[in-house]
DNA sequence: AGTCATATTGTTATCGATATCAGTTTCCAA
DNA sequence: TTGGAAACTGATATCGATAACAATATGACT
């Protein structure tokens, strides 16, 4: 390891306590013109001349100054962005939802303020309540399961919220999703018509993750359906759960229904942890067992065998909840259609 | 009842003159008390009788008041957030800084605002400046590279920066971080005392991700050092390459120097992606070609053979970056100590 | 009783920008 | 020449909260 005192005496700190900071009237000063004029100087649309904006953004160079939104959007009444609430901030769906809904946000002038709420819906009202302090134009929320506080604080906000990942049955505003259970009982039908029977299901303990139960509930209520039976359940740690409780999970699947020829598991990222674990107990996959994820993650497609899983429009999602969001900030009234289905693909590979 | 209201015309807005939101005035006309009695009571520590209080929040809930964020920070010159910006958002490391820095923040009153750079200086100047906007009250980087406006942008804005990942020749003002290419570098001696001497290192294409070009500088003077160079490295894909480029890469580095006996990855990811490929091919790993990788992701511990990699620690680095922030904005003076090197650890497992 | 500390609440003056409307200049058509 | 639209610029009044100081009440202590 590197011991060696860093150089710290090149130029000083960051603290520049000497001078306070220029506001606008120092800039307009500098530039002999009123803030106003400095003002519209700094937006593209602002009706100014070559001649001053050039002095102005020179005089803005030369002192450093840098446009305050506090005060600009106390005055203007305008925050310039969007709040989205997602569950993780490390989870690749998430992630691309999030990049739809950036560019879908583009061009709008709006910026993207993200949030996670930990799979909590307290975290969820705490981000929430905190957000709405800052005043966003609109806001995304991922899951249609709020405590009655955070609905109550969306619905008197006024300001457009979508609901994105699910279809809640009593939506706030727009919803932007799929039907978890449906997918997750389309995918348990497309393993049936393969010839598996005896269907176990891996997924987290509690009702945190609410994507994750309404998967369960799904996967259930199919194998019920096909008259298989009743499905085989495993709940494992804490939501959400990843590689390792995969892993143990199927462990306990293996211990108490020996028998099972499919696991379906809430995530891809859980279902390579079952894979490993077979594979590591010497067991064939497929042939001794199946296993199935959600998600359509990378690694899924590169694993040995490769998992099959569903591929759910997760950029999608985001830039379509982003649309219906500035058309409802922007156009105002809404088109009507309050509920936008988002399509999903069941992807067979080896492992099942 | 409302005669001593002070004379504010509200309600003089062209169309809604009803729906218009509450303000602390509304609440404190509705309170009886005066604004600031509100604000105090909405402020922890402020002191009020409990009564009034109790008063005041009943009709804050009556009303549906929500502070305004905007209003509150241009009167107290205090934001109440730290900035923090990361190259992904789906990257395991950078969430682990990011719970880091969030768990550091948790009673400090200060909430987390995260960018994404998306890995290039250009977008992060440009966040830089729309955050500086919003007046942070500290700022936390990925990295030491940054455009030159940048810089001059943090250095101007008088509020404490932290460097993080790297130890930056020439620091802003703080850095939490260790040496890209010094843990490179004993990765290389490690392995070398395992007995491999052809090396081979797979990372992405340009110099976008200074942390890559870093370790795979490191990794070339340490082949170097050990009298078993020139390294062989291959390129390839723009960062942050993932499994799939880490498979192609391999392809390429077996097509050019079939004999390479280790290979040598910017990451977990595509170390995995190599991993996969080469067995894909009926290679052995171990024994073929062996393969390690960096960060220590959870896949490593998991996959078969698991993966030979670097454990830095993701999270300690955020904790201690916010830890230092922390100080630097309230202790004020700079505790004299700029430079924070954080631990890592070799962690040799099958695949090398 | 008188003085003073403490607790509670109110008044006033901003914080730094922008909306609005008014004033000035420019330039072209009649 | 002149009216008048178009382009540009400025003065003023906020936006909604909080800092700083002032005022009042309460009770304790000398």
């Amino acid at each position: 390891m590197a011991d060696k005192a860093p150089d710290k005496a090149r130029g000083k700190g960051a603290h520049d306590a000497s001078a306070t900071k220029p506001t606008m009237a120092d800039v307009a000063d500098y530039a002999g013109v009123s803030t106003m004029t400095v003002s519209r100087a700094l937006k593209k649309d602002g009706r100014v001349s070559e001649d001053t904006r050039k002095r102005i953004l020179e005089a803005v160079d030369k002192l450093g100054y840098v446009l305050d939104q506090a005060a600009g959007s106390l005055s203007s009444r305008r925050t310039g962005f969007v709040a989205a609430l997602v569950p993780s901030i490390n989870n690749s769906n998430f992630s691309d939802t999030a990049r739809g809904i950036t560019d879908a946000l583009e061009n709008s002038g709006l910026q993207l303020l993200l949030g996670y709420t930990d799979y909590s819906t307290e975290k969820e009202e705490k981000l929430i309540q905190s957000m709405l302090q800052r005043r966003p134009e609109g806001i995304i929320l991922t899951g249609g399961s709020h405590t009655p506080q955070a609905r109550r604080m969306l619905e008197k906000s006024g300001i457009p919220v979508v609901e994105t990942w699910e279809i809640p049955e009593d939506p706030i505003d727009h919803v932007v999703g799929f039907s978890n259970s449906e997918v997750m009982a389309d995918l348990v039908r497309a393993l049936a018509a393969r010839g598996y029977r005896k269907f176990g299901y891996i997924g987290g303990t509690t009702a945190r993750d609410t994507r994750g139960s309404l998967r369960r509930a799904g996967f259930l209520k199919a194998v019920e359906e096909l008259g298989l039976g009743p499905g085989r359940v495993i709940s494992f740690g804490v939501p959400p759960i990843s590689i390792e409780q995969g892993a143990q999970a199927v462990v306990s699947m293996l211990e108490r229904w020996p028998d099972t020829d499919v696991v379906l598991c809430v995530s891809d990222l859980s279902a390579f942890g079952a894979l490993m674990e077979c594979q590591r107990r010497g067991m064939k996959v497929p042939g001794d067992i199946a296993i199935a994820g959600f998600g359509d993650y990378e690694i899924s497609a590169f694993c040995h065998p490769r998992i099959t899983t569903v591929n759910v429009d997760c950029y999608g999602i985001g830039k379509l909840a982003a649309g219906r969001l500035l058309q409802a900030i922007n156009g105002g009234g809404s088109a009507g259609d309050e509920l936008t289905l988002t399509s999903y693909k069941v992807i067979l590979r080896e492992s099942a």
